[in-house]
DNA sequence: ATAAAAACTAAACAGTTGTTTGAATTAAAC
DNA sequence: GTTTAATTCAAACAACTGTTTAGTTTTTAT
């Protein structure tokens, strides 16, 4: 049996469903409070059969990543081609990464709860230049604007990231909070407010910063 | 020592020394990564001293937070009374949070991942009544604003934190990627980072999304 | 100096942790 | 149909978990 991690998702049915099923409980309580037992319970599964497909308890959570951020890519550079203004482009950037986070709810959870902590900097290298890459093309966009004389200079453009994907965690993160504050009684609701308000609000701050106004 | 200083909480030295430490490796390797053994190793004391004190690892976590978020409603309090322009009072709010939070990492830290999942929601309570209280000196200051004709008035001020400290906590969380990237190669040159040009940006973006322009 | 209270300790408790083992079952190859 | 390989399993492993106990030392009050 292969143990080696798997660059591309030639993950088998039973391999996949030990993932989900993991990418569920580590989202919910984290990796540390998620014990291998209980992954093998909800998958009803056997314990072994985590250490014989993938070798450790570490080592699944790589694969998840691998599972989780592989086509993410190949979405913004479609993105890129498309004919729009920059500032639409700017406005579908942001779409995407907020539907594509909101969909997988679950591992950008865990990417943003485990991938901080220094222990863990080993696996850390791949998704870093995913973030890079990233980056990059939000780079291009800008640029282009800026070339047109549309958007100003004078931006950091790296902590836009921040503030686009910032915005979303802090109020993702702190969902009890504010379906509290706003009433949001519902899942529906919720997920109905960060497409259209929390989106909105995205939007139009990334773009009251970017359009230079004479 | 020194036992002035302590007026406010009503923790002995040891408790404060186990809080410290506890502080320190919570932040470090999360709640669940953090063993009482290890706490009580790092603080040199025994173990038993933990139950002994707070009755729990749970309850020495509430009494962390308790003793480091004491006193941040005093400082808001403050600036809401200061006599300067609404913008200039926002800007100082950036200030005063992104301060803050940078010299307090450890518990802000914890805060961010502790106070998410859904088991610790009856800690909850008094860390939602403090951030209800935030959002409500923020609003006063932006009402203020709009009255004046100064600020627009179809900001949604809610997500106004989200933006300011979800920009602050995502740059921070992502310290190895943006230590990389932008060059920091030293924890000073990091530090100055924060208060220079992370800090700027943000004030930057608030701005842009606040201001009225005809 | 003596008694009561507080602080501290090593050891034990009962569970849980990730991982390995060796045998049993199933599937594939011949 | 037999052999070989892949899969699954219960059980065991040693290490670690939070907490309690019962006894000792130190501090405080009288």
């Amino acid at each position: 049996m292969n143990k080696s991690i798997q660059l591309k998702s030639n993950f088998n049915e039973k391999q996949i469903q030990i993932l989900e099923v993991a990418e569920t409980l580590f989202a919910e309580k984290g990796f540390d409070g998620t014990s291998i037992r209980n992954i093998a319970k909800v998958a009803k599964i056997n314990v072994a059969m985590v250490s014989y497909y993938f070798g450790s308890k570490e080592r699944l959570l790589e694969s998840l990543i691998v599972y989780r951020t592989s086509d993410l890519k190949n979405q913004l550079d479609n993105l890129l081609q498309e004919d729009l203004e920059p500032i639409d482009k700017i406005n579908k950037l942001i779409e995407l990464y907020i539907n594509r986070i909101n969909s997988n709810r679950g591992i950008y959870r865990i990417l943003h709860f485990e991938f901080t902590s220094k222990k863990r900097e080993q696996n850390l290298q791949a998704f870093s230049e995913l973030k890079k890459g990233n980056l990059k093309s939000l780079e291009t966009i800008i640029e282009e604007g800026q070339k047109k004389g549309i958007f100003r200079k004078d931006v950091i453009i790296p902590l836009i990231t921040p503030t686009i994907l910032g915005t979303f965690f802090h109020f993702h993160m702190n969902k009890p909070f504010f379906e509290n504050l706003l009433n949001l009684k519902t899942e529906d609701l919720y997920n109905n407010y960060i497409k259209t308000n929390l989106t909105k609000h995205i939007q139009q701050t990334i773009k009251a910063l970017l359009i230079y106004e004479s």
